[in-house]
DNA sequence: ACGGTGATACCGACCAGTCGGTATGTACGT
DNA sequence: ACGTACATACCGACTGGTCGGTATCACCGT
């Protein structure tokens, strides 16, 4: 009763939730109106009130609903039970590319392209999605720093940093996706992210290392 | 006469483009209002859509100006001159991590930012946007197809696909300066990027295919 | 030398529509 | 009775775009 009635509270919220992140990742936060919103996921705008106080926070929200859903996506993907900190790390990067399927707007990212419209206009928005950014390069990076000590890899970089050039090389791939209208280029990019990841552990491994 | 002339008539279009440049790349192509443009501009709404049809007008324009200025830095700059093909394309890349200085909408790109927002919803603006960067991706590539023929390098990518790479890299970069609101974090992935072109040339001469 | 003509560049008040947000009301479980 | 969860009607500010008008200049027939 309890579960169900708190089901029933939230839903609402997360259609308004789910339908912000498919509309913002593809028009935009700007140009995503609160309408589009509440038509999307079939509410009206006194409900989209009642549940945010306002657009902005309707998107910081989001970005808190972006991340959880993402952490929840990687947390449980099968990679993850691989024993070898390296396999994982290479499965995460085969991982990515796998998920490169179906519309654009379907697999990019909504933290960053929410932030390259906001980030100097809407600072809490700005906030939140670096933070789902930071958060999700954490995990990559443990795995990094953990293949580093096994495979004694030491350089003039750091497991964090490579991780978030993890980050950066997908970003930057869904960038020329979105430009190109296609989503090969963003394929062939992160294949040059995994070759870089296999020199610089000095081990290639195939897909079917585990 | 004649060009004194043609400067004069194009001096109010061309504070229109950097405006819109500068603006854009700080607020956003939504966001931004043709009123913040011409205040910027320091000139009057009828000028504007005497030189413009239209909002979407003004962002290709911008973007093709956007290109014109930017081809115009890389081929004058001095690492042009390099007569090694290679030394041309780690010294493009150093290039751009000397860039990444002053604020951020001033370093960062037009044509990437402007991409994420409208790629779904402005056809001609993407393309404008798309074209600008495949042109500079184009000189970049002539440089790495060149060194790979003197080197000897062949590998399962392509001059295109990695030249296509080093932008999705700055753009990702951008986007993590953006979120971290600091340049430092775009300079490592610049080295990451760096790295990996060293990385990629300094094989055995000969590779065998996988 | 000069008035007429047309083209270009620019001005700024104005308009019709849109947007984020609010005010008010209602249905309902407790 | 009362708080929660919506629904609907509405508002004022703002937005992209228009339109009638002005200033300047080149060109041209007389």
């Amino acid at each position: 009763m309890i579960a169900v009635a708190a089901v029933e509270t939230s839903n609402t919220k997360t259609k308004l939730l789910n339908a912000a992140l498919t509309a913002i990742r593809a028009k935009g936060y700007t140009a995503t109106t609160v309408d589009d919103i509440c038509q999307a996921a079939g509410v009206t705008k006194g409900a989209f009130f009642h549940h945010f106080k306002s657009k902005e926070d309707l998107a910081v929200a989001a970005a808190r609903h972006w991340g959880a859903l993402t952490s929840g996506l990687f947390a449980s993907a099968p990679y993850r039970a691989l024993p070898d900190p390296l396999d994982r790390v290479l499965a995460y990067v085969d991982f990515r590319k796998a998920i490169l399927q179906g519309e654009l707007p379907e697999y990019t990212c909504f933290a960053g392209t929410t932030i390259q419209e906001v980030y100097d206009t809407h600072p809490l928005i700005r906030e939140a999605c670096e933070k789902t950014i930071s958060d999700h390069a954490a995990i990559v990076e443990a795995d990094i720093a953990e293949a580093m000590r096994k495979y004694h890899i030491t350089g003039d970089w750091t497991a964090q940093s490579l991780a978030l050039y993890t980050q950066a090389v997908l970003q930057g791939a869904f960038i020329l996706a979105k430009a190109k209208q296609n989503s090969a280029v963003a394929g062939d990019c992160i294949d040059h992210l995994r070759r870089y990841i296999e020199m610089l552990f000095n081990q290639p491994k195939t897909k079917e290392a585990a």
